[in-house]
RNA sequence: GCGCUUGUAGCUCAGCUGGAUAGAGCAACGGACUACGAAUCCGUAGGUCGGGAGUUCGAAUCUCUCCAAGCGCGCCA
C-alpha cells in the first residue's frame, strides 16, 4: 500500500511539472510514512516541504497544487489534506485496505517476501566459534542474530550463503590438544605439569575419556577414530577438534541453525593462501621490518597504531589468516559480505579492512560489513549468573535450549537490537504466562487455529472465494488490516538495517491487536457473511504471524 | 588516555534512518468470563528523551562538548 501511494505521488508530481503548475522540474527524494496519530491519515508525505527550496515557494502552497492532482485518484484515496507546515495526509478508502487481505491470502507462506535483493549473492559469516569448547550464551546470541539476518535477506530476494569459519589452527588448538593429553595422563589442573594455558572445563575430561576409549567421531566430512594413545599429540588434536566440532554442530542443529559452508583456517595454510597473502601485502609497500618483526602500516587505513603481521619467532599474528580468509571470500565472488560477531572483537574490523586495502585489489573500503552484538548477561532468580570459565560456571547454549526451549531462547536472543546489551532472564523465558512475550505471540496463533476448529465443528464452511470484505468495516478491523499490510515494509526495513528485533516488535503489536479485537468482537455468529469475513481476517492474521515467527526460527503452534 | 557501543516512565525496552501532541510491556491501582481458549482484554497514573551548545521550517534521531556504564586498546586469538 505504501508503495502504491508512493507511485501516485510521483505521478501527480509529473503531471504538475508537465502542466506548468510547478516550474522547477525537480524530483527531490521524499518520504511516505505512517503518521503517529490517526487524525493525520493513513500515510503522509513531506514532498511539498522538500520542494520548497527548488520551487522557491511556500510548502503549503505547493502542497495545495499537488493535492489538486492527488484527489483525483479516488480508487484508493478517500481524501487528501494539507496539514501542519506542509504535510500532505492521505486517507485510504476502506475498500482499498480490505483488498490487501486478498493479497495476503494469495501469497500465503510467501507473504512478506520481496525481491529487492534481485538474487544477488551475499555471504553471512556468523558464530565461527573456536573448536576449543562448547557454544556458550554469547554464541547463542550470534547464532540467533546471524540466522535471522540470513532468513531476512533470503526473504527479501538475496542469494544467501551461510558460512562458519573454524579456527582449527594456531596456538589455541595446540593448547586444546595439550589439555586433553594432560587429562588422558591423569594430570589435574593444580598439578605443576598442567599446561600453561590449558583448558580446565569438565568437557575436556569427556574428550579425554572418549579418546582413551577409542571412540569414533564424525563431524562434517571428518571421520576420526581415536587411537587411544596418550602420547600421540597429533592424534589427540585431530580427535579433540572433531569431537568439539560435533558437539557444536549438535547444538546448532538443536537450535535450527544451519550452514552452507564450513571454512577451515587450516586449509588457508595448506593451500598456501596465507603465505600468498603475506607476499602480496609485502609487494604493496605498506610493510616494514622493525625489532625483528614484519609490520603493516594499518595507520594508513585508520588504525591508531601499526600492527605486527609476522612475529620475530616467524609465526603470523591472528589477523593475517583473517585477511587471507577475507581475500578468499572476495575472490569467491561475494561483492557483499556480512560478518556477525561479538562486539568484544570489534578491533579486528579495522585490521582486516586495512589488510584488504593494502592488497590493492579493488576491494571497497567498507567491505566487509559487520553486525556486532553486545554482551549477554544471564539472570536467574533475580540475580545475575556470574560467568567464570575457570570455575566452569558459564551457561552453554545447550543448557538454555534444554531448560527454556528453542522457541523462547531464539525469541529472547533477538528481542533487543544487536547494539544493545541483553539481559537474558531465564525465569521469564521459562514462564508460561502473559508476562512471557513468546507465549503471548504464539497464543494468538493457537487461538486463531482453535477458532477455526470450533467453526468447523459447528459445520461452518466459509466460502472465502466470495468473501464479503466490506463487512470488515469496524475501527479495530481497520487497525489490524493496516498492521497486516505493513508487514512487507517491516521485513524490508529489518533486513536492510540488520535489525531482527523489529520483527519481534511487529509480532507483539499484531498479536496485541488481535487479542484486543477478539475480546471485543465475536467472530462466529449467526450472521454468515460477517462470520466469513471475520474468519478471513483471522486467517490472514495467522498467516502473517506464522511467517513473521518463521523469520525468527520460532514455531507457530496450532495448540498450546 | 584513545576507540566502539549504550544512556528515553519506578524496572525492561521500542521509536519506522530528520517530521506533527515521545510509545509499549512489567510493577501499582480499578474493572471484564452462564457464548469462539482469562496463556486474554479494558481503564487510571507515570517523562526536563543523561547535561549543555549547535545545524534548520522541524532534533530522542545529525554535529560538537561534558557526565555515566559496558567492551576493546599484545610480537594472545
Amino acid at each position: 500500500m505504501k508503495g502504491r501511494v508512493h507511485e501516485v505521488i510521483v505521478a501527480a508530481l509529473a503531471e504538475c511539472h508537465a502542466e506548468g503548475l510547478l516550474t522547477s522540474g525537480a524530483y527531490p527524494s521524499f518520504a511516505v510514512e505512517r503518521p503517529a496519530h490517526a487524525e493525520h491519515g493513513d500515510f503522509a508525505t513531506n514532498l511539498a516541504m522538500q520542494l520548497a527550496k527548488p520551487e522557491r515557494k511556500a510548502p503549503r502552497a505547493i502542497a495545495d497544487v499537488l493535492v489538486g492532482k492527488l484527489a483525483a485518484r479516488t480508487d484508493i484515496i478517500a481524501r487528501v489534506e494539507v496539514a501542519g507546515p506542509g504535510f500532505i495526509n492521505f486517507f485510504i478508502t476502506p475498500a482499498a485496505w480490505q483488498q490487501t487481505l486478498l493479497e495476503i491470502e494469495q501469497a500465503g507462506d510467501g507473504y512478506g517476501k520481496s525481491s529487492i535483493g534481485n538474487g544477488a549473492k551475499v555471504q553471512v559469516e556468523f558464530v565461527s566459534a573456536n573448536p576449543t569448547g562448547p557454544l556458550h550464551i554469547g554464541h547463542g546470541r550470534g547464532a540467533a542474530t546471524g540466522d535471522t539476518i540470513c532468513r531476512l535477506l533470503a526473504a527479501t530476494g538475496w542469494d544467501v550463503t551461510r558460512e562458519f569459519y573454524y579456527n582449527d589452527a594456531g596456538q589455541q588448538i595446540a593448547n586444546l590438544a595439550l589439555s586433553v593429553q594432560a587429562r588422558c595422563l591423569g594430570i589435574e589442573a593444580d598439578d605443576p605439569r598442567w599446561p600453561a594455558d590449558g583448558y580446565q572445563g569438565d568437557y575436556i575430561r569427556d574428550v579425554a575419556r572418549s579418546y582413551l576409549a577409542g571412540e569414533t567421531v564424525e563431524a562434517g566430512d571428518q571421520h576420526v577414530i581415536a587411537t587411544g594413545d596418550p602420547h600421540d599429540l597429533d592424534a589427540i588434536r585431530r580427535f579433540a577438534v572433531a569431537y568439539l566440532r560435533r558437539e557444536q554442530d549438535l547444538d546448532l542443529t538443536a537450535f535450527d541453525v544451519g550452514f552452507d559452508v564450513y571454512y577451515l583456517e587450516s586449509s588457508l595454510y595448506a593451500d598456501g593462501r596465507v603465505d600468498d597473502t603475506v607476499r602480496r601485502i609485502k609487494e604493496s609497500g605498506y610493510t616494514y621490518e622493525q625489532d625483528g618483526a614484519l609490520w603493516l602500516r594499518t595507520t594508513e587505513f585508520g588504525d591508531d597504531k601499526d600492527r605486527v603481521m609476522q612475529k620475530s619467532d616467524g609465526g603470523y599474528t591472528y589477523f593475517v589468516p583473517d585477511v587471507a580468509y577475507h581475500l578468499a571470500k572476495w575472490e569467491r565472488g561475494f561483492s557483499r559480505v556480512i560478518n556477525e560477531q561479538g562486539a568484544d572483537h570489534h578491533s579486528t574490523i579495522t585490521r582486516v579492512r586495512a589488510g584488504l586495502q593494502a592488497l590493492g585489489v579493488g576491494i571497497p573500503q567498507g567491505w566487509p560489513e559487520y553486525v556486532l552484538h553486545q554482551m549477554v548477561t544471564v539472570m536467574r532468580g533475580g540475580e545475575e549468573v556470574k560467568i567464570s570459565k575457570r570455575a566452569g560456571t558459564y551457561v552453554t547454549l545447550r543448557d538454555l535450549i534444554d531448560e527454556v526451549g528453542r522457541d523462547a531462547t531464539r525469541f529472547f536472543f533477538v528481542m533487543r537490537k544487536p547494539d544493545a546489551q541483553l539481559v537474558f532472564d531465564i525465569d521469564l523465558a521459562k514462564e508460561q504466562s502473559n508476562d512471557n512475550p513468546v507465549y503471548y505471540v504464539q497464543y494468538a496463533h493457537a487461538r486463531i487455529c482453535s477458532i477455526f476448529d470450533m467453526a468447523a465443528q459447528k459445520g461452518i464452511v466459509p466460502d472465502f472465494a466470495a468473501c464479503p470484505l466490506h463487512r470488515l468495516d469496524g475501527e479495530e478491523e481497520a487497525t489490524v488490516i493496516r498492521t497486516l499490510a505493513s508487514f512487507p515494509e517491516v521485513v524490508e526495513g529489518s533486513a536492510q538495517a540488520f535489525e531482527p528485533h523489529r520483527i519481534v516488535y511487529y509480532l507483539l503489536e499484531l498479536a496485541g491487536q488481535f487479542h484486543s479485537y477478539y475480546n471485543r468482537n465475536r467472530v462466529v455468529t449467526e450472521d454468515l457473511d460477517q462470520t466469513t469475513a471475520r474468519l478471513f481476517l483471522l486467517k490472514c492474521i495467522a498467516t502473517t504471524l506464522k511467517n513473521a515467527l518463521g523469520l525468527l526460527g520460532v514455531s507457530a503452534p496450532e495448540r498450546m
